[in-house]
Parts: C-alpha cells; sequence; structure tokens
DNA sequence: ATGCCGGCAGTATGCCGA
C-alpha cells in the first residue's frame, strides 16, 4: 500500500498534474493541501476518472485539504478536535480548513496543513505553535486509547525540523525566517515524543534531502530547498513502513507545484 | 540535467505563501 501526501498549491491550475501524477505513480492514497479551492469548484473528476474516492474540505480561495483513495474512504472528519481558531484584524476567527480525517484500509490518514506563522512576532506564529500543540495532544490520546492505532500524521508541517533541512541554516538566522524557530521545531518534535515516527527521515536522511523549493531564485535548479513535508506514523504503522521516497521529478519543469510529494510503503 | 514567483479574487492590485 502506497500513501503520498502534496501540497499541490492550487488543485485547479495543477489539475491536468495531479491527474497525470495519479495514474502514474500508483498510490493508494493522496493527502492533499493547499487546494486553494470550494466545494463547489473542487475539480472532483479528475479523481473519479482516475478511480479514487475523494473527499475535499475548503471555504475560500485559502487552505484547503483532501483526501483521495483507491481503497476506500471512511468516517470522514473535518478539523480535529478544538482546532485553533484564526481571525485577521475585525473579521471573525474561524477554524480554517487545514485537517482533514478518513479511514483509508484500515490506516487513518491526516492530511494537515499547518499554519505558516508569517513572521517570528506575527499573530499567526502563536497561532501555528497553538494548532501543533493542540493536534499533538489529541493524538496523544488517540495513541492511548489504541496503542495499536495506524495513524498517519500527512502533511505540510511548515517546520523544519533540523539544520540539515534548510540549504542555509545562516541565511535563515540573518533574515530572521520563520519555519527555522526552537519554538517551532520543539512543537515538531513533541510528535516524536508522543510516539510519532518520522518515516521520512528514517527512509532518506539529509542533508540536502528537500520536499520544497521556492519559486524565486532559482531555488530548484540550485538545490536550495527545505525539508518541510512529512508523514508521521503511530507505532504500529511505523513498523509495517518498508520505504519513503520524495518525487523531485514532478517539481520539474512548467507548471509545477513548489512542493514534491512524499510517498510512503506500507506493507499491508 | 533545471531554468530566473505563482495563484486567487475580481478586474488593479493586495493577500498569501515559506
Amino acid at each position: 500500500m502506497k500513501i503520498a501526501t502534496w501540497n499541490v498549491n492550487s488543485i485547479r491550475a495543477r489539475a491536468d498534474r495531479v491527474e497525470a501524477w495519479l495514474n502514474k505513480s500508483d498510490v493508494d492514497v493522496l493527502a492533499i493541501q493547499e487546494t486553494k479551492a470550494k466545494d463547489d469548484n473542487f475539480p472532483w473528476e479528475v479523481f473519479e476518472f482516475s478511480g479514487y474516492e475523494v473527499a475535499h474540505f475548503g471555504l475560500s480561495q485559502w487552505n484547503g485539504v483532501a483526501i483521495a483513495s483507491r481503497v476506500g474512504l471512511e468516517d470522514v472528519q473535518r478539523t480535529f478536535p478544538e482546532q485553533p481558531t484564526f481571525g485577521k484584524g475585525n473579521q471573525e476567527a474561524v477554524q480554517e480548513a487545514r485537517a482533514i480525517a478518513a479511514t483509508c484500509n484500515g490506516v487513518r490518514v491526516w492530511s494537515l496543513y499547518v499554519p505558516n506563522g508569517r513572521g517570528l512576532e506575527d499573530p499567526h506564529m502563536p497561532y501555528k505553535l497553538t494548532w501543533l500543540e493542540t493536534l499533538n495532544r489529541h493524538a496523544g490520546e488517540w495513541l492511548q486509547e489504541d496503542p495499536e492505532a495506524k495513524i498517519v500524521l500527512a502533511g505540510d508541517w511548515n517546520v523544519a525540523p533540523r539544520d540539515e533541512d534548510v540549504w542555509d541554516m545562516q541565511f535563515f538566522l540573518d533574515n530572521q525566517m520563520t519555519h527555522v524557530s526552537e519554538p517551532e521545531r520543539a512543537a515538531f518534535n513533541a510528535f516524536l515524543e508522543t510516539g510519532f515516527v518520522d518515516v521520512l527521515r528514517e527512509n532518506n536522511p539529509g542533508p540536502g534531502v528537500y520536499t520544497y523549493w521556492d519559486y524565486t531564485q532559482l531555488r530548484f535548479p540550485k538545490k536550495e530547498g527545505m525539508k518541510i513535508d512529512f508523514q508521521l506514523c503511530s507505532p504500529a504503522l511505523a513498523a509495517q513502513v518498508t520505504g519513503a521516497v520524495i518525487d523531485r521529478e514532478e517539481r520539474k519543469g512548467k507548471g509545477a507545484s513548489d512542493h514534491a510529494p512524499v510517498v510512503i510503503d506500507i506493507a499491508l
């Protein structure tokens, strides 16, 4: 069984590429982030024609997450319990479309789009940290309830957990950039302390192993990227994982997303 | 051994991304 996660940076702009990738990648489940669509302009036919069921959660042109599966799609859940809200200025705070779950062939799959943070002193940063802390608390409860649960927390984590996960740590420090700060890394590492396993790092260690490359500054051809997309697996699921790869071919060419798909193999 | 920012809303340009 293959499970993929991919921040597509607009499902409408990327519909042809997503369809082509589904048809060649042979994945059973695809967790998608940043669909940038509402249900009424989501390209359902892309998945139907390819033989996948799909569940989508999108509230506006921002965020948006989905799960496509050809091995069942049960108990779809939008948002996690107590998922923190965000509202800018006078706008009403809402639970954004950043988390959706479904059970696919016995695996509880979460497609997660962690808040960006925007800046070290931006109000979006405490939102990001609280969002991760709350998710981790509940994920820990899920493991307590069933230590044998097969759960994957897949998505765009917007955290580079180690210095080797960015092409030049000094550049990030000099520019006071997000994704590499201690609080962000602590919020990510807390999931590992809870018991989840970073199967991408285990199977695909760095340095120089990235999942995201900025569109600007020739970042991709210069191999200047970031490792920020992960699939964190519960212990029972991690024990069955036999591999994890980043499909950097998909980052090439005109019309690519700025993220590459991350695919894990499970002996199921 | 890849190519010099992209998508969306709404119709000019600001927001958002990381």
